[in-house]
DNA sequence: ATACTTTTTTAAGTAATTTTGAAGAGTTTG
DNA sequence: CAAACTCTTCAAAATTACTTAAAAAAGTAT
């Protein structure tokens, strides 16, 4: 995800972006507003944080312009405490979010986070175990960049799986997640359903998805990537 | 797409009511903070309008609360022309947009739109899966450049489904969009209608534009192309 | 108002897919 | 090796979706 940051202190400005970066972002700041245009106009970014006390440009005609150029990244507006009257036009001007400086770095990550979210249309995150992934909002499974069809209750057992890669599963707590209460016990259902996604992820049995503990239940071998 | 409408004013009330509806819109509409609020937690809506001015709950109460409740849909706030400097409260308290008495409906219905595509994902006012685009404002659907004729519960159903194209949409979740509340649950109309569609978008069934997920859902599978 | 048209909804039959339990084969463990 | 557990296969049963047609409702025009 790439970041654009667009700040004038420059201490303030080293320590965003170092910390963004050890959030495995990618940064890319700007010292004043023409620089930032120059950026937001060029390249293309997942969130842009911008300074609304900017020289040159100010945060809000640079706003004004970058909507006018139809650029529709989220925009994190961030104002001096003594002027957070200024956010008000900045939401207008089109700006998404504001955060009132001093702020706690982990209030920032988490908008940033959420701007991105909302903006990318995923209200859920993917559930990547490579080579197999799981979108919960598409319900799309794949596993290569292959498609996986999937029927209900294999899709079920499968994201409950995913979500807890690398646990032990047993058959009953397998159970008792995937179906409304007070199911059958005595079935051979999770069974049934383990040959069957073993098949459809793995069909040359070459990457083990599934390791049976005998006694114990199941477990879903691949680690999240994400 | 289905709307909550909080406004005190009965005249109002009903004239933006109607207003909706003509869009095709599906409209649920509270006279006070208290009713707006059970509205908007028990209900699922695209976009909530929402009168500052309020009896029994104000109305930045009621999107303080609604927001505490973790409901994300989108807010436009209503101010009279003489307490304008309210909507900066509504901003601050989640509200997405404002928007000062009196108004011109155009107006009204272009941030509803603009809204609710934004908070799907969507840049661009005309939603376009290519070969098929929809135009929320003119409700226009095409096909290839070819115009298509809908009936009014046709064109509910495709506008909620490209909105969220890709997503997997239960018929509960389609019902509950489409219709005001207390539907019948019991019906088969969502499959009559999606028989429907995809006659008139596809009628050579080459494209496979609504995918079924059994026991799942529906999913409009053609890709956003903006 | 009344007749006519269109749209929406219901209902019922049909088709297709999924779920499930059972039974036998295969494995592991003590 | 015997007991316990798991795998595999399969088809009956259950569920879910599709399709059609006609009734009901809503909307238009006469």
């Amino acid at each position: 995800m790439r970041i654009l940051l667009i700040e004038d202190e420059v201490h303030l400005r080293q320590q965003i972006s170092e910390q963004l970066q050890q959030q495995e972002l990618t940064v890319d700041s700007a010292a004043d507003g023409e620089e930032g245009l120059y950026y937001g106009l060029e390249y293309a970014y997942d969130v842009a944080i911008i300074d609304l006390g900017l020289p040159k440009l100010s945060g809000i005609e640079l706003i004004e312009q970058l909507r006018a150029a139809n650029k529709d990244f989220p925009i994190l507006i961030l104002t001096a405490r003594s002027r957070w009257q200024d956010k008000v036009e900045g939401l207008e001007a089109g700006a998404d979010d504001y955060l009132v400086k001093p702020f706690h770095f982990e209030e920032l990550s988490a908008r940033i986070n959420a701007l991105a979210r909302r903006a990318s249309g995923w209200s859920n995150a993917v559930l990547r175990c490579d080579p197999i992934s799981l979108n919960p909002t598409s319900q799309e499974v794949m596993s290569n960049d292959k498609n996986i069809d999937l029927t209900a209750y294999e899709y079920r057992l499968l994201h409950y799986m995913m979500l807890h890669a690398g646990e032990v599963l047993s058959k009953t707590e397998l159970t008792d997640h995937i179906y409304e209460q007070d199911h059958d016990r005595d079935s051979n259902v999770i069974e049934v359903f383990i040959k069957r996604l073993r098949n459809k992820l793995d069909p040359e049995k070459s990457l083990n998805v599934i390791e049976t503990l005998r006694g114990r239940g199941y477990r879903f071998t691949l680690a999240r990537a994400n």
